[in-house]
DNA sequence: AAAATAAAAGACTAAATTGTCCTTTAATAT
DNA sequence: ATATTAAAGGACAATTTAGTCTTTTATTTT
C-alpha cells in the first residue's frame, strides 16, 4: 500500500507527536528502538520530514525531534503521506492514470466510492486521532515481522 | 496503487476477456498497441498470467493470448493482482505488518472499514464485468498520460 | 519440407527504492 | 575553550521493479 519510507514516516511521526505531548523530545536513537526500523534510513526520513515542517528538530544533547500541539491537532495522515510519497495518493487513479479525467480506467467506477472513502479518511484523520489511540496502548508502532531477526 | 506489472497485467488480461468475448485471439503487439505499454515487458507479464492459468496461448500464426468464459465469469480482480504481485494485498496491513493479528498498527482501526471494502471488492469484481463495461465503450485502456511520446 | 509467424525463455540493462557509512555542523555540558 | 552529544548531509551499496534484447520453440501456411 505505501512506501517503506512512508511506512516508517508515519510511525516515527506518531510516536514523536506521542511523546511531544508529554512534553518529551525524541530521539533518533529512541525511535528507531521504539519502532524497531533501519536507523540510518529513518534518519533520512526525519529529515525529509523536517524540510517538510511537520516535525521539528535540535541537535546536540538533550536534542531530537517534536512536534508542536498545533501541528499536531492540525497535521492530517494525507499531509503525512504526500510528503513522503509524492502524489501517488493525490487524487488519482487506481491504475496508473495521471488522474481521473475525462477518460476514466477500467476499475473506476467500481472503486470510486471506495477510492473517496479513501482519499476522505487520510484527509480527515488527524496526528491527534492516531496519536491519542496509541497513547491509550490501543496499537503497536514495532511489528515482530519485520527486520529485527 | 498497485505495481506497474499488475496494473499493466489489469489491463492486458480485460483486453484479452474482451476479445474472447467476441471469439478472438489477441495477439501481443494488438494488446501492446491497445494499452500503450512496453511491449517487451508486457510479454512477461502475459507469460506469467499463462502459468498461472488465467490466460491461455498459443504459438504461430493465428496464435495470440485468449481466455475461456469460465474463467471470464469467475476470475476475479482479487485472484489478477495476487498472481501479478504476491500477497501485498492479501487480508494484510496498510502499514506493513504482515497481517492484522493479535497486535495491529496505529491506522487499523481507522482504516479497517474501508479496508474491508477494498478487499472485498477485489474479490467480488469479475473479469466479465469489467469487461463488459469496456466492451460497452467504458472506459479506456491506453492513458495519455504514459509512455508513447 | 521450408518459410513465416508468434509465443517462450533467458540474459541482460536501467531506474527507483531501500538501506549503510562516514563526515560535518550545531547544541550542550564540563 | 573543549569534549560530548545528536542531527544534517552526502556518498555509496544492495535490492527490487521496470524494461530491453536475443535466441529458441511451437504452430501454421505455402
Ligand atoms: S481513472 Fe482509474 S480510478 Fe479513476
Ligand atoms: S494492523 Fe495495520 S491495517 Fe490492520
Amino acid at each position: 500500500m505505501f512506501s517503506k519510507a512512508c511506512e516508517y514516516g508515519i510511525r516515527a511521526t506518531l510516536y514523536v507527536a506521542m511523546q511531544s505531548m508529554e512534553g518529551q523530545r525524541a530521539g533518533l536513537r529512541e525511535i528507531v528502538d521504539v519502532t524497531g526500523t533501519p536507523a540510518a534510513y529513518m534518519a533520512k526520513i526525519l529529515q525529509k520530514l523536517v524540510h517538510a515542517g511537520i516535525l521539528d528538530s535540535v541537535r546536540g544533547p538533550v536534542g531530537g525531534f517534536g512536534i508542536s500541539r498545533i501541528k499536531i491537532d492540525n497535521i492530517r495522515l494525507a499531509e503525512l503521506v504526500h510528503t513522503l510519497e509524492g502524489d501517488r495518493f493525490q487524487g488519482t487513479c487506481l491504475l496508473g492514470k495521471k488522474s481521473c479525467g475525462d477518460t476514466v480506467c477500467p476499475l473506476h467506477n467500481e472503486f470510486l466510492e471506495m477510492k473517496e472513502e479513501m482519499l476522505g479518511m487520510l484527509e480527515n484523520t488527524s496526528l491527534f486521532e492516531l496519536a491519542s489511540q496509541l497513547s491509550l496502548g490501543l496499537g503497536t508502532l514495532k511489528y515482530r515481522d519485520e527486520g529485527e531477526t
